[in-house]
DNA sequence: TTCCGACAGTGGGGTCGCAAT
DNA sequence: ATTGCGACCCCACTATCGGAA
C-alpha cells in the first residue's frame, strides 16, 4: 500500500498522522522457520539487513506479516536514506555484517497485514493499529519499533520541518489495507525546498540528437563566492511547451560556464550555454537538499525567474 | 461532450555487481 | 585496473487513454 501526494494536511478525527521516514520500505514475512524481508518491488532483501533479524525469530509470532521502513541515522542523528544506499544492494552476508556495525539500521513498523493465520487487510487502520500496539507491548516484535501516531497533523507537519525530518504521512483511520495500491487513504506530505539556480547547459531527450531532440533537462549551478558551482540536472517538470521556450531563452556557448569540473557522464551530449538564465527548482527538503555528491536531490523544475539575474543570487 | 483518475514513461539523485575493455 | 551498463533503491512530474460525469 502506497501513499498519494497530498495537497493539504487533512484535519479531524477521521485521520491520524505519522512521521514520513527517509529510508527504504520493507515488508517482513515471518514463518515458523525464518524471517524474510522484501522490497516494494517484491525483491528479496533479507541478506542486506542482518541486524534487523538477529534474535528475532524467538520473539516474533510464528505467522506474521508487517509493513514498515528501515532507517539509519546520519552524522547529524537524523534518518537519512543516503546512509542505507551503500548496503541496499548487498548480496554478500559478510559485507552486510560490516555495514550493520558501522551504520546499524532500525525497522520502524507501522502496519500489520497478517497474524496467526488471519488476513488483517480487511480490518480498519484503527483495528490493525490496536493489534500492532498490543504486539509491541507484549514484546512480540523484539527489537523492531512501532513509531507513535499523532492526532494533530498541522502540528506534526511543523514539528518535522523544524527537526529536519522528511515530512508526514496522513492516514484515514477507517481505511483498509490495500496491497500494491497507491491509495488516497494514505497521503504523504514531504517537505520541499525551493531555491534559484543558474542554467549553464542543457541536454536533449534520451536517445535523440541535439537538432531533433527536445530539451529534456537543464544543467544548473549555484552562485557562490567561488563562482558558479555545478549542482546537477533538472528534468522533472519540463513540459513539451516549456522545452521549446527554454531553448529560445538560452544562449549557446562553446565551453562550460561552471567554475568546477562537471562529471564526464554529464558532459557527454550536453550543450553549454551562457550563464544568464535563472530558474526556480524544488528539491528534497532535508538539510541542504543536496545528495552525497553535492548534487540536487529529487529536483523538479518550477519555472523561469525572469525577474532575476545571476548577479541577484550572489 | 468534457473531465478526471490511473498508469506507464521520462526526468533526476544514488549504489552495487558484473562483464567488457 | 578501469569503464560501462543494467538492476535496484529514493523520487517528481507529464502524457495518454478509457471511463465517469
Amino acid at each position: 500500500m502506497l501513499a498519494t501526494a497530498g495537497t493539504h494536511v487533512p484535519q479531524g478525527e477521521d485521520w491520524v498522522h505519522e512521521v514520513k521516514w527517509d529510508g527504504i520500505r520493507l515488508l517482513a514475512e515471518v514463518s515458523s522457520s525464518r524471517v524474510r524481508l522484501t522490497t516494494r518491488n517484491e525483491n528479496d532483501a533479507t541478506i542486506a539487513w542482518p541486524e534487523l533479524l538477529e534474535g528475532q525469530l524467538e520473539q516474533l509470532p510464528r505467522d506474521l506479516v508487517v509493513d514498515g521502513e528501515v532507517i539509519a541515522l546520519n552524522e547529524r542523528g537524523l534518518p537519512d536514506f543516503r546512509v542505507l544506499g551503500e548496503r541496499m544492494h548487498s548480496r554478500d552476508p559478510r559485507k552486510a555484517a560490516r555495514h550493520a556495525v558501522a551504520h546499524p539500521a532500525t525497522f520502524m513498523v507501522f502496519d500489520v497485514v497478517r497474524l496467526d493465520g488471519a488476513d488483517l487487510t480487511g480490518l480498519s487502520w484503527t483495528e490493525r493499529r490496536a493489534i500492532l500496539e498490543r504486539l509491541a507491548a507484549d514484546g512480540a516484535l523484539g527489537r523492531w519499533q512501532v513509531p507513535p501516531t499523532y492526532d494533530d497533523g498541522a502540528m506534526l507537519h511543523a514539528a518535522t520541518l523544524a527537526q529536519g525530518l522528511e515530512g508526514i504521512v496522513s492516514k484515514r483511520t477507517a481505511s483498509k489495507y490495500e496491497p500494491g495500491v497507491r491509495s488516497k487513504a494514505w497521503l504523504k506530505f514531504p517537505h520541499r525546498f525551493r531555491a534559484s539556480y543558474v542554467v549553464g547547459g542543457w541536454r536533449p531527450q534520451e536517445g535523440t540528437t541535439v537538432s531533433q531532440g527536445r530539451l529534456a533537462s537543464l544543467l544548473v549551478g549555484e552562485v557562490t563566492p567561488d563562482g558558479l558551482l555545478y549542482r546537477g540536472r533538472v528534468g522533472s517538470g519540463i513540459t513539451a511547451r516549456l522545452s521549446t521556450l527554454l531553448r529560445e531563452l538560452l544562449t549557446p556557448s562553446a565551453s562550460s560556464p561552471f567554475a568546477d569540473e562537471v562529471p564526464r557522464e554529464d558532459v557527454k551530449g550536453t550543450q553549454w550555454t551562457e550563464p544568464l538564465l535563472v530558474v526556480e527548482v524544488e528539491t528534497h527538503g532535508l538539510g541542504t537538499g543536496l545528495a552525497s555528491g553535492g548534487r540536487l536531490r529529487q529536483p523538479s523544475f518550477q519555472g523561469v525567474r525572469a525577474d532575476l539575474t545571476p548577479a541577484d543570487l550572489a
